[in-house]
DNA sequence: GCGAAAAGTTTGACTTTCAAAGTATTTTCT
DNA sequence: AGAAAATACTTTGAAAGTCAAACTTTTCGC
């Protein structure tokens, strides 16, 4: 089996695994009302500070309306503050609560543990040939978007 | 910056948008009702032969209640043909139709060049070293599943 | 001030998903 | 052989996530 062959498998069967697991690691008994996509929002909003609807979405490329509705169920469950910006009456000002904070940080948590846990499994110089194609690979993306 | 922070920041990066990446590398102007969700089945489906139901909900990790859905729409779009196994009447078989073989190698095609975008800057050594990286990954993620 | 633009929200429709109930068929166990 | 259990799949009901388009409120440009 040629390399492309093996790297097209290995790679779809990566994504899909790590996927799966993070989906897990995110509901613990902690919180067992965070979905992936609540995390990703929250992920977006980011720990410091406030931000727009629009900016929040544009990073995560779903439209405001879509946003509105993760924000609607993140605000009821209380991992999201919302306000209005005083200085423009238009822009909605989202940020994490005290709960958001400390959801974000668990879940940042578990980011640095299984990366510590996949270096672990490779040598320094596996370790750099993999992070320079992970370059790569987001490069080919950006440039494909 | 250590190892560490640029392989968070780049895979979560990564894999914020690749399902909307590839989405969008699947629908072009020949194959606009193919959705990222409708190749994953193809993919599990497999160009060569008939598969039960049973068999590809566990390789895609779903109930066959949510893959019946998936097929339904796969059928009715002319990518799948269904039927019934003649030895064993419970059982469904699908299979990529013609339609789908083509819809299917076209997505390979595109996978083939990611994978060559990102080994063409590495040398023969460096693609050994990521190729076992990537395999000591993948077991590594098996096995925390 | 008025029309256009911008920021969000709402609405309606669709897809994806699961759990649980239901149907058809085969296997197992008297 | 016949009843009970198991298997393979579909259907149903409910929830989450998504978009486009219509709508509301506020600000900007002239």
């Amino acid at each position: 089996m040629d390399i492309n062959t093996t790297l097209n498998e290995v790679l779809v069967k990566l994504f899909r695994d790590i996927n799966t697991l993070e989906e897990r690691a995110i509901r613990t008994e902690e919180y067992q009302d965070v979905t992936a996509n609540d995390m990703h929002v929250m992920e977006a909003i980011g720990p410091e500070g406030a931000k727009n609807m629009t900016s929040v979405a544009r990073e995560l490329e779903v439209t405001t309306g879509t946003l509105t509705i993760s924000v609607n169920s993140l605000v009821k469950k209380g991992y999201v503050d919302r306000s209005r910006s005083e200085e423009d009456r238009r822009v909605v000002l989202v940020s994490l609560s005290g709960k958001g904070q400390k959801a974000y940080l668990h879940h940042q948590k578990f980011h640095q543990e299984m990366i510590e846990a996949v270096l672990k499994e490779l040598s320094g110089e596996e370790q750099r040939v993999l992070e320079q194609a992970l370059v790569k690979l987001t490069r080919f993306f950006r440039q494909k978007s």
